[in-house]
DNA sequence: CTGAAAGCGCTTACAG
DNA sequence: CTGAAAGCGCTTACAG
């Protein structure tokens, strides 16, 4: 590997005047900056990373920090149904620290995960931020970032705390839109599957559909609101269990869109034709949504922009040690084929 | 951020000795490394990642190098549908760098992205090794990777060097299985959308498939293969094309679970039944197969075996300069209901 | 078995 | 504007 030590000498100058040079700062003549950035190209120098990162006490690296329940993985939850749309937002992620010259971290959890350890990892590695993806508020992880000194940025979480800030979509507003959509087209009984209980994004969802119809001076029926997991198969499992109990509902509410696979296929075996009988509206628009049968209305989440202005944030707590403000993102109904007219509720309520 | 000097002072010895004593290799005595350790624990010490990177010259960090078409976002193709395959397998090769910690870096790629760079790049940033995913073989970083003096494991791609070896599924025997599985089943006209033409994997499969046809004296009519892109949509264009043209076909093998979606809309769009009119078989094994209608009959990749013996296999390079051995792993046919057995070809043959 | 010293490749006050 | 020197936090021959 070549040095600056080899450029200084091919330049004729000191090892001090080609780290100005090249970090631009500093007052070098023109004459000398330029014999020796010719000496950086026809040797094919570039600083070594490390040592930057030792005497600068700072790496300029972004750690991620995904999802709680994976113990060990971040791609553990990456892989399972549920998480698939945070893999579109990561693109970006990765697009906008490519574009700004961070390089992004998975880093290893050694030593057991005390929490104290977690962060002592992150120092250690001298990771410029952190950027938290699907981490629950009760996360052991996302309380010592909460508290720590290390700029973070929580997406679709929170949190909060003088270095720690987030980015977040609109859930409620994407629902309070489907619910409008649901109501003009005459729905008035729809169950919710909201997602895991507790958990920011159902909770905000559920809120959205509550206020849209309390404007409509209606009312959720308690009973057909039903939390359950994130994934695929707990939604199958969770719908084909409210199917076996009631069916006085026109209009399903998903929390996501592989949850909606879940009960499309319940609602499948159950013979319960979509929309023909019931609408059903997912949540993210997913890629995948085009290709159900039929084709899903859903909630779109802009992931890019989740994932562009999460970085910026974060980017700008480290270098300018920018105030730590909020971002929402606004979502936005995509109407496709699984929502139509509601039938005739009359006609079968105690079938 | 404690040091090492602290450590020491407190323990009464030199740094040196906290060192040898936290590095375990060299001579200390009993007492010593007690009383180490004692004050380790007590000042909450961990040694600066970086501090070590720098004097040992490498960084206990592998580079993950993902997809060619990307230009600067691995996330980019991991966001697309026919990608979802790989993200369970980089859990596993998460996990296995995490229980033998070492951290997975993406890094930027700076300067635009002249081959020679991106070597200068992970050079820079003294990554122990690379687990390439998805670079096809002829992408320029491929080729840089392969001469380069770093320790490279390949997923899915042959590509072979001094310091580079590769990991990758036994394809053609899981089309031979899928293919067998369809000769008994009575289907003698076999359709195959076997993915991008000349990738390895698409072409191993093909052969797989004709090797099994050949055993039963059969052979495969060349306008029935298909090539397309690995994504749902390209999939669903190249099925939507083929079933404009002819139908004489009672089975389609796809290239992959989410091309087989792409192609079961086509399907059900020409009102084709499946699998009472065609039987179909997609590849990999995603969770997702479960849900569609009807449920995939698929060829399971063991993506665990992959990214932990691709972690594995890299890691031995590393440190003990191991050879670089090819490791192939087997594949497997999952049986569920898309396949059934083949209608009478003559009576429909010319419909 | 243990310590003093050198060195990894940079950057940054401090002088001039 | 530029150089000599110190220092970032470790590890590792080299002595003893």
């Amino acid at each position: 590997m070549v040095t600056s030590e080899q450029v200084a000498r091919r330049a004729g100058v000191s090892r001090a005047t080609v780290s100005r040079a090249l970090n631009g700062s500093a007052h070098v003549s023109e004459e000398v900056r330029k014999r020796v950035h010719d000496a950086i190209i026809s040797l094919g120098y570039e600083p070594d990373v490390i040592a930057q990162s030792m005497v600068r006490q700072r790496s300029r690296t972004i750690a991620l920090s995904l999802f709680y329940e994976t113990q060990g993985s971040a791609f553990a939850q990456l892989g399972q149904t549920q998480r698939y749309f945070y893999l579109d937002m990561l693109k970006h992620v990765e697009q906008e620290a490519a574009a700004t010259n961070y390089d992004l971290l998975l880093p290893s959890r050694p030593y057991g995960s005390a929490p104290g350890n977690y962060i002592r990892s992150l120092q250690t590695r001298r990771v410029a931020g952190v950027l938290a993806l699907g981490l629950s508020q009760s996360d052991p992880r996302a309380h010592a970032l909460v508290g720590a000194d290390i700029p973070t940025v929580f997406i679709d979480s929170m949190a909060k705390g003088p270095r720690a800030t987030y980015v977040k979509s609109d859930h409620s507003d994407g629902t309070r839109q489907a619910t409008e959509h649901l109501l003009s087209l005459g729905h008035r009984r729809i169950a919710v599957l909201p997602g895991r209980a507790m958990g920011l994004a159902a909770t905000e969802r559920l809120l959205g559909c509550q206020q849209a119809l309390a404007y409509a001076g209606l009312a959720l029926d308690a009973e057909l609101v039903r939390p359950c997991g994130w994934n695929t198969e707990d939604a199958y499992q969770e719908a084909v269990a409210l199917l076996a109990e009631r069916r006085d509902f026109t209009a399903l509410l998903a929390g996501s869109d592989l949850m909606a696979i879940g009960i499309l296929r319940a609602l499948h075996e159950y013979a319960i034709r979509v929309p023909g009988d019931v609408s059903l509206i997912g949540f993210d628009d997913v890629d995948l949504c085009r290709y159900m049968e039929p084709p899903l209305t859903t909630v779109r989440q802009d992931r890019e922009a989740m994932g562009r202005r999460a970085v910026q944030q974060l980017i700008t707590m480290i270098e300018e040690q920018g105030e730590a403000s909020p971002i929402v993102i606004p979502t936005h109904l995509v109407v496709r084929a699984s929502t139509g007219p509601a039938r005739s509720c009359a006609a079968e309520a105690h079938e």
